[in-house]
DNA sequence: GATTAGGGTTTG
């Protein structure tokens, strides 16, 4: 010991670090490996930390030593290194531990008490530490995005990377290169928890505890390295786990498929993968004892027992050993679909967080909630598609196609273009509409007129009311003007009334042949609105509901688009504006796949198919998702 | 005394 007085380190800023220099440093953990064995005969630690130089310096830390290495819990934490030596590698600047390294880690947290972490017996600590602490955490807090991927089971989702911090009661011998661990941190994870296949006789720790607590437990693999210190872990410890990755597993049961989440702490130390104990007195440690010792025990066992989780477990090869079944896989057991598939019933089911991390086009089968939908007034939802060029279009308001015939209706009939083959004419002057004239065109059948309801009529200066009034006496009326040289279709208009029923061709796409061709027709009576569109040159549009849906599994939500004319809802678009029944039987139909008033998890659930693709807007890329072959299940026809 | 690892997820 020196009787010289502390002097006090100095400390380099990260900006200024030289090659070859040994040095002291500060920082906040911006990465770090938690302790692991190497291959050599050290433990290391990678640890990457930065200050408000804003610069970062990764960190190889080996010490023969555990307890010796920094005692980081998470990112953000402070670290103070002494005796660091500067090297470069990969023309990188790293540091590494040197002779006589030490280290003490804080608490980033502003506003924390600053504890000194560290083994070292003997270490300098002044008021000029505690300023350098709280002058980083302000640092920090204002610089370094608060990102954690510390979780609780309640909001771990399938297909992520997470940090867990957990108490372990159970731990198991597997095979040689993977082991068992069984923990819990009080909250209940989205979907139950695999349950790993072991010899009864080969799990350590309080069984009647883990019964008591199935519910709440976990099972996780942790495989290669991880094993050894798995294997030297207390029954009842704080642990941390970094990296822990779960997965969701699908058994297709019989017609019903459970769902259930795999953990995996897999092996090697990329992305700090490892375990790490907690003291007692750990912050975050103290928080979890909290949550363990609220929990009820009995709601969460009241859960379990009755008939219909023995039925199930039957079924469920998977879940044993330990193993009773939790209430979703009951729930899921008795649920049937609201939509199913109507073709790839082969494909596997991904979660929806899974396909939202996921590039498009690609085609998933997925299961989910439809948490809302737009438009929630029906008739909002009734588009007319063209199936060429693809675009959607406003079904024509009864008073805007008023406006549109009525323009037509000013033009005068022109007599040359009157009693042809095709036709037989009329013209009539109304008396009191300022002298408008009307003209309809019978069209013949060989020469004879056909009874008015095997008849198409064409009809020029004829306004809306009396086109639908004359479109329920005859088989068709379309609607014509006079050209130069024949009768002509405009396309503002629909080219077909028929019944209650207009059908309309698409203006870009269409390219109009002579009305006269309707000719070649005459022997194929009744007319069909595809037939006359096909000898006029018209290209008809579709009418479909066009909905977007808010999907929600639980693992993530997203809005899928609906374009369907009748196969999903098994209702006719063009025909639910005209026909109240329909639009009761899609009322029903809605409020049984969405019901309004009650919460999310009493809805039933649908199993979809969804293709996702790229839109682009101006620079802006996004990803979409359409539903596709899925249909409303018979039983809520 | 040198080595270890040198951040950037397994494929169980």
């Amino acid at each position: 010991m020196s009787l010289v007085p502390a002097k006090g380190y100095i400390y380099t800023p990260l900006n200024q670090l030289k090659d070859g220099t040994v040095v002291n440093v500060y920082g906040v953990v911006k990465f770090f490996k938690p302790p692991y064995l190497s291959k050599g005969t050290d433990y290391c630690s990678v640890v990457t930390i930065v200050d408000q130089t804003n610069v970062k310096l990764t960190c190889l830390l080996f010490s023969g030593n555990y307890e010796a290495l920094p005692i980081i819990y998470k990112n953000g934490d402070i670290v103070r290194f002494h005796r660091l030596k500067i090297q470069v590698y990969k023309k990188e600047t790293q540091g590494i531990t040197s002779s006589g390294f030490a280290s003490v880690t804080f608490e980033g947290t502003l506003g924390a008490p600053v504890i000194p972490r560290t083994s070292s017996k003997y270490f300098n600590f002044t008021t000029e530490d505690h300023k350098m602490v709280e002058a980083l955490r302000v640092w920090a807090s204002n610089h370094i995005p608060r990102s954690s991927s510390l979780l609780q089971l309640c909001d771990v989702q399938p297909m992520q990377y997470f940090d867990l911090t957990c108490q372990l009661l159970g731990k198991a011998e597997v095979d040689g290169t993977s082991f068992l661990l069984k923990v819990w941190d009080g909250t209940r994870t989205p979907f139950p928890s695999w349950r790993v296949l072991i010899r009864d006789l080969v799990l350590e720790g309080d069984l009647s505890h883990m019964h008591r607590l199935q519910n709440l437990t976990i099972d996780i693999l942790v495989y290669d390295n991880h094993v050894r210190v798995a294997k030297s872990l207390k029954i009842g410890s704080f642990l941390r786990i970094y990296s822990l990755h779960t997965k969701l597993q699908s058994n297709s049961e019989s017609q019903s498929t459970l769902l259930s989440l795999e953990f995996h702490l897999h092996g090697g130390t990329s992305y700090g993968r490892g375990i790490r104990v907690l003291p007692e007195n750990n912050s975050d440690v103290d928080q979890l004892k909290k949550v363990l010792e609220s929990v009820d025990l009995t709601a969460s066992q009241s859960l379990l027992g009755g008939v219909c989780v023995s039925q199930c477990e039957n079924s469920l090869p998977t879940l044993s050993s330990s193993g009773s079944v939790s209430l979703y896989e009951v729930e899921r057991c008795q649920q049937l679909s609201a939509t199913i598939l109507t073709d790839r019933q082969y494909l596997e089911k991904t979660p929806l967080c899974a396909i939202l991390k996921q590039k498009a086009p690609q085609q998933y089968r997925i299961r989910a909630k439809l948490r809302s939908y737009k438009p929630r007034r029906l008739f909002e939802s009734v588009k007319l598609y063209c199936p060429k060029c693809f675009t959607l279009q406003e079904v024509p308001h009864d008073g805007d196609l008023d406006i549109i015939l009525q323009e037509g209706a000013a033009k005068t009939p022109d007599t040359k273009l009157q009693n042809t083959s095709l036709y037989d004419s009329n013209m009539w002057t109304t008396e009191d509409q300022g002298g408008r004239k009307i003209a309809l065109h019978f069209v013949k059948n060989h020469g004879i007129l056909p009874l008015p309801n095997e008849c198409v009529i064409f009809i020029e200066g004829g306004v809306l009311s009396e086109i639908c009034e004359l479109s329920n006496k005859f088989h068709g009326v379309i609607p014509v003007r006079s050209g130069i040289e024949d009768l002509e279709l405009d396309l503002s208009a629909p080219f077909l009334f028929q019944e209650k029923t207009h059908h309309y061709g698409c203006k870009q796409c269409s390219s109009l042949r002579p009305i006269q061709n309707l000719n070649s027709l005459v022997d194929k009576i009744p007319w069909t609105p595809s037939s006359v569109a096909e000898v006029l040159g018209i290209v008809p549009l579709q009418y479909v509901f066009v909905m977007t849906f808010t999907l929600d599994d639980g693992t993530g939500v997203l809005e899928a688009y609906l374009m369907d004319s009748d196969k999903f809802f098994q209702i006719p678009a063009s025909e639910i504006l005209l026909n109240d029944d329909l639009q009761k039987s899609m009322d029903m139909i809605m409020d049984m796949l969405c019901p309004p008033g009650i919460k999310i998890d009493a809805y039933p659930w649908l199993e979809c198919l969804i293709k996702s693709y790229n839109v682009t807007h101006g620079t802006e890329q996004k990803i979409c998702y359409q539903l596709f072959d899925t249909t409303v299940a018979e039983d809520l026809i």
